[in-house]
RNA sequence: UGUCCCAUGGUGUAAUGGUAACACAGCAGAUUUUGAUUCUGUCAUUCUAGGUUCGAGCCCUAGUGGGACAACCA
């Protein structure tokens, strides 16, 4: 992975800890975390923090943990811990060591809760959720003690002990910190620390009815695993304080985990929150979670979208602190560019119209080598079959064409990509006036690669074949964006699903691939030329081939035509 | 009538008191056996008002605008 470069200029977390290396903070070692609470798949916006996290480590010569932060029985899955830990390994990181558990840590936590309460600084509450949340007040009005607040050290740790064998409901007592009820910061008014929730966990069972609350447990998650810079969304600027608090009055050493926040991702036209996520896919709106019109890593990935792609992305769009919204064309950019380089070009017909060569003999066969990637010898060439017969796509004829139209029309050149310049000379039409059959003629002397004369005239259009006898018989599903707004859950009074686009995905059942794409496996990516990249669906086989577009190549005559 | 955070082209990100730059998007052109790629050119930026300074996008003050915080979620 690159150095930090010191050409290149560093972002504000980049420069915190390269001044905190300097200064010796925590004897000069960086460890992040990235720390996904297991309630659902990774999105985009996990794969930027994941970058930041792993990507930080590596340019400064620390180490990275997994976490997961477990604290939720009730909503947390194994699948969801193996889909993440999927995604992580396929963006081409490693976390050090195993993966840590914030429920790892659930006797250490309570040894820690213990002692807040033999400090004084954290007491029993019986009141309800209902009650204690009122007199906590506003952030602009001062709040009320509870009337528990002052039960004495004895009392406070029998409550607990009591708390942790089961002796009490769901709901029926808390534990809480005795900080400062009157603090602007909300989160400062004796925060709860603890709860009853009679709930299995995904790895202690049975173990614990009583469980930590996230800010209770992630930052002393972060000290017990010698985190130096833990990278959090701004979102949880208000909660550094206490933060701060729990590390300062549980712990009595020199070390200092940091909190430090950035500005979470946005993109253009999707939605990002796992909340939205899950309802579209419980709601059946889209296949999964790995649809692959999903902003999910699975669902990037089953688009046809590379690490090295989204890696990109990641650096490109930056990290700050201010709001940001990126467009999805820059997305689109990073995944072109990549594959640009690394696809195979091959030839495939979404939307075929038979073309007969009128001057070619009858049974002939001609194979055309033609390579994978024109600037890319290293990925060799393969034959396609050149027949009298052939399919070519519809929108590459068109009937009393305007000057600029440089494709097939009655008494034009074309140059068949790899073969022949053909000649339009007649076209039939079915009874619904729909062209059924163009007529051409060959020039035999113009054979790509021939080397002579006629090869190396110039036409203005090149376009794509395939031999309708030899090509194979595929199905193609285009994607558009999800929705149709550029900020559909920005819209105060209205729902974000009535922005959903209709047109999002078309399945075209009836293309056709060249013979050279018999054995593809899923994942197998392509460029089909002059259409896009595609790559193969999970749910393509041997007897149907199915392929995803994942982005269409830039369209300048499409864009003129608009 | 609180606390905290943020403010640079259409969108992002840089410039770390010394010529406001890079990418995406847009536009125009060259090349091209992919109307792709590549290449060239081009449009467009410091929220406002004061202050400090020889000099401010950067430091200070005030204002304006946006955001976060009032789950027994994370």
């Amino acid at each position: 992975m690159a150095e930090v470069n010191e050409e290149k200029s560093l972002n504000f977390i980049q420069q915190i800890i390269k001044d905190d290396k300097k200064n010796g903070k925590n004897e000069s070692r960086v460890h992040t975390r990235f720390p996904p609470e297991p309630n659902g798949y990774l999105h985009i916006g996990h794969a930027k923090s994941i970058c930041l996290n792993f990507g930080l480590a590596q340019q400064f010569d620390g180490k990275c943990n997994l976490r997961f932060d477990d604290t939720n029985p009730s909503k947390e899955e194994t699948e969801y811990v193996d889909s993440i830990m999927e995604d992580i390994k396929w963006l081409g990181f490693e976390w050090e060591g195993d993966p840590h558990y914030t429920s790892d840590y659930f006797d250490q936590l309570f040894e820690w809760a213990v002692k807040l309460i033999k400090d004084g600084k954290a007491y029993v509450d019986d009141q309800s959720a209902e009650l204690i949340s009122e007199q906590k007040k506003s952030p602009t009005e001062e709040g009320i003690e509870s009337p528990y607040r002052n039960r004495s050290v004895e009392e406070n740790y029998d409550l607990f002990l009591r708390m942790k064998n089961g002796e009490f409901k769901d709901g029926e007592k808390v534990l809480r910190a005795k900080i400062d009820m009157n603090s602007p910061n909300m989160h400062m008014r004796d925060p709860i620390i603890y709860r009853i929730m009679n709930a299995e966990h995904h790895r202690t069972g049975n173990k614990w009815c009583i469980y930590p609350m996230y800010d209770f447990a992630h930052g002393e998650s972060d000290y017990l695993e010698g985190i130096t810079h833990s990278i959090c969304t701004l979102e949880f600027e208000v909660h550094r304080p206490l933060y701060n608090w729990f590390v300062e009055n549980l712990t009595d050493t020199e070390y200092r985990p940091r909190q430090i926040e950035f500005a979470r991702l946005n993109l253009s036209y999707t939605v990002m929150s796992k909340r939205k996520l899950l309802e579209l896919v419980e709601g059946n709106i889209v296949s999964g979670w790995d649809d692959p019109r999903m902003p999910t890593v699975s669902g990037l990935r089953r688009r046809g979208y590379t690490p090295d792609s989204i890696r990109m992305f990641a650096d490109k769009i930056g990290v700050a602190k201010r709001e940001n919204v990126i467009d999805v064309s820059l997305l689109e950019y990073c995944v072109r560019e990549d594959l640009n380089n690394k696809a195979p070009r091959a030839m495939a017909i979404l939307d075929p119209v038979k073309v007969v060569i009128d001057n070619y003999p009858e049974d002939k066969v001609e194979m055309m080598n033609i390579a994978y990637h024109q600037k890319d010898e290293s990925m060799g060439s393969r034959e396609v079959p050149f027949t009298k017969e052939l399919y070519i796509e519809r929108s590459d004829y068109m009937e009393d064409a305007p000057k600029k139209f440089f494709r097939l029309s009655e008494g034009r050149e074309v140059r068949f990509r790899g073969a022949y310049i053909l000649k339009c000379e007649s076209v039939e039409k079915d009874a619904d006036g729909n062209i059924s059959v163009i007529h051409c003629t060959y020039d035999e002397e113009t054979r790509s690669g021939s080397g002579s004369e006629a090869s190396k005239r110039k036409v203005k259009g090149t376009i794509h074949w395939l031999s309708a006898s030899h090509s194979l018989d595929a199905e193609v599903r285009l994607y558009d964006r999800l929705f149709s707004d550029p900020a559909p859950d920005g819209h105060k009074d209205v729902d974000y699903k009535e922005f959903l686009n209709s047109e999002s995905l078309e399945i075209l059942s009836n293309c056709k691939v060249e013979p050279a794409l018999a054995n593809v496996k899923p994942l197998d990516f392509f460029q089909f030329v002059r259409m896009g990249y595609f790559n193969v669906d999970k749910d393509s086989t041997k007897e149907k081939l199915v392929f995803n577009r994942t982005v269409s190549l830039k369209d300048s005559w499409a864009k003129m035509n608009k």
